[in-house]
DNA sequence: CATGAATGAGAGTTCATTCAT
DNA sequence: AATGAATGAACTCTCATTCAT
């Protein structure tokens, strides 16, 4: 009676090994777009394609699924920084700029870029899921660059500073760039399109100039 | 028909006149303590010390407490700055000072700084709220800012720039500031205390200095 | 400061004994509104023009009123018929026809009528009070037009019948008519407009008349 | 982050395509004895045999459960009926008849006869349900009941008459024997039992013969 | 491996009733 | 007598998680 679809089987067996990475991809667009407490387990089966009771077969848990949303986008990326500063040869001017670079295509430029804006949105309501995110992503991403910037003083590149300090300052920026873009709606109203360039530019450009008439060439965009 | 509670009444109090007020603190540290969704009716009637039924006696839905903890805190200390606006006589730089400081104190440095990283976080999943502050908060003090300093340009005080441009990039370091230290667990390791005055000279530090060795007024990064 | 608006005082010592009254007319027009269920006290005691409060103070329950407000409507009238059978002399079918007659007056054609839809409806749900109804208003009815076809039968004025079952026939048409005009919007489509005398001469032509062509004295059904 | 109960899943059991049939059961069961108001998801949930939640996995809200008893109860017999009439030939009296009868056998004389009672009961406190009823019963039903008069008129079988009207006094005693079986308590002393028959038999009777003495062959019951 | 029906604790909101003033 | 602020039980609906198939 019923005849088999004929893309019946072929969906069904998909790749298995494909299946935590779509999970992956499906939540963590569900995380961005809707939070953690607002994403439901369900529509991340449905985006993914498959059942609840799949992803539960690979993550034991919404914040489990989380972690590993963390740890696929945000760990990896430090890692890869990790092996270009072993590997790197030359100026510290230059791995800084390797690292901001890689990270920045990887993860600033990117969806996972969101999960920056998650975490600080509910960092206190999940006390655990906060620790959890500075012991994988903000203090390995921080002894990375403090590496950096340490390896710079010591060939006599850079001058002596305080080396944590200046990581703050260096990573801040990037921080706050991501909060802005992902959060317009409420940072700005809407007939301002920010784009980091200009947003980088107005920053500096201020900084330099100020608002003084007197302020030399200056033009704040 | 509704069976009433034995042990009802017991500690009754009356103080009406005191209670939006009381419920408006309460709710402002839980929201902030918790977020929007995370924090329940329960627990704000609780830290104000009355039942879950009273306080909707005084707002009709956890979203109408929320705007009014967002207009008390936020939209009120824009009215007493339009008000500084409107009475100012004296060079633009200082009433940006002015407005500046006001609501550092009233706001920035307060417990209702908390709100703005409240909204960044729930702004996607309350949509209706996240208008609700565009209108009532964001627009109104950029609209203010923006008055401040074309007042600048048209007294010759400061030189031609877009306004709006200039807005953002006075109003960006001050909500950062605040994300930041609102969210250290999650931007920074814990060693690092960061100050306001600590983040603000390691900034400019940094931007007039740069890393380089030869500080010779260079701009890195 | 404060004059003393000069109504103030007035409005309050309004007389007391008129109380009672006015919140039984409240209760009246709110339960035949919005059903036993949906009437809220405070509803009642706003419309009567008195606080919450006050309600409590003459009826201690929400039951309570509602009785009250049976006795008040329903019945008191029945009293008012016993009376008129007491004083009758003459035929049983006048006294049927003033027994009928001052019903509907007093009941069928006000207000009042809506209490037997209430009724209709929830008795189910109040078992209390649909055993209050019936002793208090469904029995001693009954028995009053018991009494006047017994009286009827007696004096030889009506053949021997069943008089319980009489007094059904009696009463269900009066009953029905006003359920249906309570009722128009669940039992009737909008565009009919059911006027009392359209419906009973209706009801009459057709059980006379019938469907039939040749209405030859025929009685369809 | 929600603790599942550590009891959960005892008894579950799998029959879903069972499943909306026994909720409808159940749920018919309990809006006819306790009304729409009065009955608690979780009773319904609770008679069909299953938990709370299960019941919202087939219905969105109390209020849709309601609606899709009210279609399967009601609104299907109506097709039935309309099937009927398609397919009948022959005198509009005996579509009239079968229509009637199969109505009785599969509302009137079924728990689904209670739906009439709890629309009268709570039309006034959910307008957007009574419009619902009206819309999907009362406008259909008397249609179909018109258009097998209309029917009859063409062929010459009845008289010229108001449809409408006609319509009503057809459908006005179905509806009254109903909502009098159903209310016995608050319509009859208990002594008296009140069966249909005997009902319809003495309002034609009375009808007919009236009370008088003089009427030839009377005998109400 | 995969499914999806089932569970039940928990959250927001309403309202009859109380009682200090 | 009158007020109206306060109470809390009850009710609807949600969703993370389980487990029989």
């Amino acid at each position: 009676m019923n005849e088999p679809s004929p893309t019946a089987g072929r969906t069904r067996q998909r790749r298995k090994s494909a299946r935590p990475q779509e999970l992956l991809d499906a939540a963590l667009g569900l995380f961005v777009e809707k939070g953690l407490a607002g994403t439901r387990a369900e529509d991340v089966a449905a985006r993914a394609g498959v059942s609840k009771g799949t992803l539960y077969l690979y993550y034991p848990s919404k914040d489990e699924l989380f972690k590993a949303v963390v740890r696929h986008h945000l760990t990896e990326v430090i890692v890869v920084g990790e092996d270009l500063a072993a590997r790197h040869t030359g100026s510290a001017a230059q791995l800084l700029h390797d690292l901001a670079f890689t990270w920045w295509r990887r993860v600033g430029d990117s969806q996972a870029a969101g999960l920056l804006v998650v975490m600080l949105a509910e960092a206190k309501h999940f006390p655990e899921l906060a620790q959890f995110y500075v012991d994988e992503v903000v203090a390995p991403s921080h002894a990375l660059v403090a590496k950096a910037i340490q390896y710079g003083i010591d060939r006599g590149e850079f001058r002596q500073m305080d080396v944590m300090n200046a990581v703050q300052a260096l990573v801040a920026p990037l921080q706050f760039l991501i909060i802005y873009r992902e959060s317009t709606s409420v940072c700005a109203v809407s007939e301002v399109s920010l784009t980091p360039e200009v947003f980088i530019h107005n920053q500096i450009e201020l900084l330099l100039h100020g608002l003084n008439q007197r302020a030399s060439g200056a033009h704040a965009r």
